[in-house]
DNA sequence: TGTACATCAGTGAACGCGCGTTCACTGATGTAC
DNA sequence: TGTACATCAGTGAACGCGCGTTCACTGATGTAC
């Protein structure tokens, strides 16, 4: 049982990681912090060492949730192109391990709930989201108007492809949202933007 | 106190009224039966008499705030365009009063996690959506692939403006999404589709 | 380097609370005669 | 039409449970001398 300085950034370090992976997988609300610190493998009363209520808890553990998950978006070793991050973002790996993948499609619709800084931390997270397809497509007319629509899209289209039961639709809303982020993407082909 | 089979119906009624407007507005897990029942005007016991328990309400004010929430994807007065539709359902009304609003958009994250009725109801009413935009753009080649992606983008545009904390953010969005969804039922603008 | 001591991460029992569910009861409904 | 009675929607007290939070305690850490 030690407990020294670096002990208890690992200890804080494991909670956060634990926690952004739990509400990834079953929601803001579900998160229990007794579960939590027994996941991590500690006691619940060591909880309070480490944040000063649940609440704050909730909110450092979606902003690390948003940070781990970003990187789904652009996975594909450095390359940033509209094309390889739709065809990582929309892929069934992504779909399949919500626990793994973007907090924006998985707690888009609890954030929106909350008032305070939870919103706040996944409207900056968006945000970058936006700027990073917006780079991807640059140069082309409205280039941000075509961002907001892709990323629209993708969280939508993931969102949708996990809640339906039945793997050929799933695939479907897959497949056709890849095509059309690509479409959008390309300027001559969608000249009423 | 009258509790003739009439006063039944409507209570049974009344309270998934109340409840289809409580998830929309709060989401699943936040729905408690002691306080619906008091939303409803009646007491927590008595709710045993219409539902067997709170899983079966679940499933039930979900299917009944997906067929309350599907008039505000046409709500415009019989016009089925997707014009018509894109405007209702990207609008700020829409955006603002989640309790009436489509459930897909609130409570798709949410169902996501389910496993049985409630999942499945939603996936019946995500497909009567992709038909009815299909319809919106039928004759168009790949229409099928084009009502995916254009739903997606709605779903997940309602959803990122809800997050925004941001009213210039959150407008924005609101129109790139509209103006994408118009492209992607233009069929000769968007040949790679 | 060795010793005494303050700090504090982590433990686990205890708290009050709201939850879903049960149940004995009430009294209007509506049927049988 | 009038009366006796079974039904059952709705009431409200009670239950066991998991929750977030508190707190007295433990013992390794790390500092002062």
């Amino acid at each position: 049982m030690g407990h020294s300085q670096a002990d208890k950034a690992r200890s804080r370090q494991r909670i956060l990681a634990t926690a952004s992976r739990q509400i990834r997988e079953d929601g803001l609300q579900s998160l229990s912090i007794a579960r939590l610190m027994k996941s991590a493998n500690l006691t619940h009363g060591g909880f309070y060492c480490h944040f000063a209520n649940r609440d704050v808890l909730v909110t450092e553990a979606l902003a690390e949730a948003l940070r781990d998950g970003s990187k789904s978006a652009h996975k594909a070793g450095g390359d940033r192109s509209l094309r390889a991050i739709a065809r990582s973002y929309l892929s069934r790996a992504h779909r399949d391990i919500p626990a793994n993948g973007c907090a924006i499609a998985s707690l888009g619709g609890e954030a929106a709930r909350e008032n305070g800084d939870a919103r706040a931390v996944m409207t900056a997270h968006i945000t970058r989201f936006f700027e990073a397809i917006e780079e991807a497509v640059d140069g082309h007319p409205a280039a941000h108007e075509r961002a907001l629509a892709i990323v629209s899209m993708m969280v939508g289209a993931l969102t949708l492809s996990r809640v339906a039961d039945n793997a050929v639709l799933s695939d479907e809303i897959l497949r056709a949202a890849r095509q059309a982020a690509l479409a959008l993407g390309e300027p001559g082909q969608t000249p009423a933007l």
